[in-house]
DNA sequence: AATAAAATATGATAATTGTCATACAATTTT
DNA sequence: AAAATTGTATGACAATTATCATATTTTATT
């Protein structure tokens, strides 16, 4: 068993406020696991009883529509949390949590968590502070998807992209995503976001080879939204 | 100065959880306001400084997009805090509050939350899980506007208008929210949200006398949504 | 009460976006 | 390697939604 003290990635969580008695308890109650792209951490509805803190790898989090359409409404990265809203709130997840690469993953039970925030007061106000953040970031969310065109969030949503995970060598986006899943980030249909993005091809701003997107002039792009 | 203690608004707040000694204290400290119908409370990118406590009232919460309209993300209601979320990231407003009726409404300074913050474990965790359901309300509002028609947005809206604010005696909304309004709340041209109306109430699902509006059938609606 | 201003309503039209069909390419399975 | 499956691409078309123009009604102001 990996001790938590020594992972990196704790550095960038709410985690980084536990002390090392805390740690040293948290490396004795946590369990590791291995996540294929593709599978699910949890589902929408799943009891989670706990939270997950991502170690490698990134994931989805999204949301099934009455439509049959899967809206995808945050991607997280390794360092971050999942679940703390669903603990805090006693409530089944509202969001499932898929793999978009292979990940590596802890759970910490959520009795130890709640130790955790009775005995932590800067761990609470983390973890408290990371909430408030997503908050933010959902209404500002909404209102673009309320208020913008498609193309506009295809736009925004390539240069998060770039912004957040960066690029590969051959200077293509790091992160990969289906059509269909970046349609589910801007909230679409595949067809749109695959015929947008050949509009974007043809017009110069970003350049397709295979299923891997390059931002050709970022600024361009930017005031082309 | 109104007592706290004898405040019945309190009681649907997190501010429940507060002891005779704090709500004297806050009693105290706090300053009361009355707003009219269409001023704001407080702007985005004020710094607020503390929270609002709605004791009579409606008021929305909204946030200027990039095209110039103004989308309505949240009704707030009395007994509801205002404010929370930017005196917990330590950030200027990232929403407006504008009144939609004459609002009574006190003010309570910052310097005090945060003492009944430390010393109030219980009202932190409320205050904690309130800030879950906003966070939960605004995912599925996001994935509702991301995924849906206008129109069902606009039923489901004159829905939980219903629901939310109750009707008068003839069985029209209760709440009197403007055209421009309402078409905020669902993300849409105002002309799109009047036609839409126009169209459910030739259907009879509804029945519009002046701005009033009234929901005929409930479950028809639904049902076509 | 008359006038002005604002809100609501509707028509005409254009732009955006979704749907269905189909083709093509890439990947996986046999 | 061939076949099957899945993902990507594009055309044709329909549906939805936005925009602009213009009435009409309601509300506010003088």
């Amino acid at each position: 068993m990996n001790k938590c003290e020594q992972c990196i990635v704790r550095q960038f969580s709410s985690l980084k406020a536990l002390n090392k008695e805390q740690l040293i308890k948290m490396a004795e109650c946590k369990t590791s696991f291995t996540i294929k792209k593709g599978s699910p951490i949890f589902e929408e509805g799943d009891i989670t009883n706990g939270i997950y803190c991502i170690k490698e790898g990134v994931c989805k989090l999204s949301k099934l529509s009455d439509n049959g359409k899967d809206q995808i409404v945050k991607l997280v990265k390794p360092g971050e949390l999942l679940g703390q809203r669903s603990m805090i709130s006693d409530e089944p997840a509202n969001l499932s949590a898929v793999a978009l690469e292979d990940m590596e993953v802890c759970f910490i039970p959520k009795s130890e968590v709640i130790h955790f925030f009775s005995d932590n007061n800067q761990f609470s106000m983390n973890v408290m502070r990371t909430i408030c953040d997503d908050l933010k970031d959902a209404d500002d969310h909404m209102v673009n998807m309320a208020q913008k065109t498609v193309r506009q969030r295809l736009v925004e949503t390539l240069l998060y992209l770039e912004e957040t995970f960066g690029k590969n060598e051959d200077g293509s986006l790091h992160i990969q995503l289906s059509r269909e899943e970046l349609a589910g980030m801007i909230g679409t249909a595949t067809e749109s976001c695959i015929r947008l993005l050949s509009d974007l091809n043809k017009s110069g701003y970003i350049a397709l080879t295979g299923k891997k997107i390059t931002i050709v002039d970022k600024n361009k792009l930017k005031r082309f939204a």
